[in-house]
DNA sequence: CGCCCATTTGAAAAATTTCAAACGTAGTGG
DNA sequence: CCACTACGTTTGAAATTTTTCAAATGGGCG
């Protein structure tokens, strides 16, 4: 398990210098790895987390039940990612957390991570900023499920996958898992799964994805930013990861220019 | 202008406890105040902020333009609250912010916190905490737009802000200043302004609110909460202040029972 | 093969937006 | 003091988007 965590230093050095002292620290932690299954909660609301969880591989959201016969999920987090980082100053959990396909997650106990930002300041500094991303992220989902229709919900959802993708190295092309149900795409854009269906439909018409296998690939990267104005700014990324996607990708993507 | 930051106190000690030290250490600061006339940008998107602004008096609003002839607010701040805390370690401004109306805003660089920070390590911790809550609100705010119906949308917003008007001690009864035309709260919850006047004039025909001089007086605490499902958890005040509003409270709200 | 579950389709119902106009109030300038 | 303007609120009605309901289709798997 000693490279348990290497997804989690491509995810920070993806927002972030990481210093190689902090990587070697990183590194040298030994955390308990678990598996949970599909849908298996990896933390409910209301619990009062003691563990960090560090996604390192498979498919990761975010939710809370409405009603209680709505859902809404208002995130997703790949290998890296570390969707319960607010549990380390925010006592008890206000949303679920679950796997949408089998999943590999790491716990570090909170004592662990503040006796290493004790150490480092500059991963406190990582971290806050790192929570700070999950915000920004958050309003931007508020933008687009208020203000948005259906197609172009959908298809900022998928930019949003693609990029955060090719960020953190999952994927260098085009394509990039999408282990959803048509359901938890409609959850996520606040669509019924009727709608979604319907909006995924004029999406695949419209050339500008394919959808099979539980993986998504854009088959026109410009046509699909268009539909869906998609703006990477709001992910804060470095700089140099920042574009991700350039015109004259290796990739069948048309050029649309607007 | 001793006393300016005053309102930041209260703020801090809604969500956490505030050693006297670091009190005593940010009442000593002596930030430059600046007033904004209604709709003045405060910090525009694509901005680089070197200072924090904190909220002395007034009401503020953070926005993203979209289309670009629709708007999405995602938040709302009150006295005490920093709208743009996330300028500390995010270089570029993903959002606007502007107020509402008349309002007093104080700047601190971003330099005067890093050291404040520095000196007082538990002052980072609630101002980290403090961010997670601002996230903690968007995740919430993704829900209401998402998943709610136009009137419950409404009502969310307005026990929302109640509340949070309460926990800093804006307000100790029912009633807060709400300086919003129709057009800002459809833009906050994602409806047309002619729908927003329509799902107010519910509210007020169902006689849970009354809304005039911008001011809102909440007539019906209790319905309220039940149209707006609202479960003030998410907002992570200390237990202290969780409650805020009790059913028997010295007012005229009638008594719903669910 | 048969079952379960996700996807797809069609059609009606409901929520919400858009368009257009009327109304009210506050402020400005004559 | 009145006319005029600007802007926010309100109203009505049609257009559109989205949801709901119900049923059909299709794939994976024991």
């Amino acid at each position: 398990m000693a490279q348990a965590l290497r997804p989690l230093l491509r995810k920070l050095n993806a927002i972030a210098a990481v210093p190689a002292e902090v990587e070697a620290a990183l590194l040298a932690l030994n955390p308990t790895v678990k598996n949970f299954a599909p849908e298996e909660p990896i933390v409910r609301e209301g619990d009062r987390p003691t563990h960090i969880a560090v996604v390192i591989s498979g498919f990761v959201y975010r939710y809370k039940i409405v009603d209680p016969d709505k859902r809404q999920i208002m995130a997703f987090h790949v290998a890296g990612d570390m969707p319960d980082l607010q549990g380390l100053h925010l006592d008890v959990m206000d949303h679920g957390v679950a796997p949408s396909v089998e999943t590999r997650i790491a716990l570090i106990p909170h004592k662990t991570v503040f006796d290493l930002t004790d150490r480092y300041p500059s991963l406190a500094h990582i971290l806050w900023r790192e929570a700070l991303i999950d915000g920004a992220i958050f309003r931007e989902w508020v933008v687009n499920v208020g203000r948005r229709d259906g197609v172009n919900r959908v298809a900022h959802l998928f930019c949003e996958l693609l990029t955060k993708s090719r960020a953190v190295g999952l994927t260098d092309s085009l394509e990039c898992p999408l282990p959803l149900s048509q359901t938890q795409i409609a959850d996520a854009t606040g669509l019924s799964a009727v709608h979604a269906n319907r909006m995924l439909q004029a999406l695949r018409k419209q050339g500008l994805i394919r959808l099979e296998r539980k993986r998504l690939t854009v088959l026109d990267w410009e046509g699909l930013k268009e539909a869906a104005d998609f703006d990477p700014a709001y992910l804060h990324f470095k700089p140099e990861v920042f574009g991700g996607i350039e015109h004259d990708d290796a990739t069948d993507a048309r050029v649309a220019r607007h």
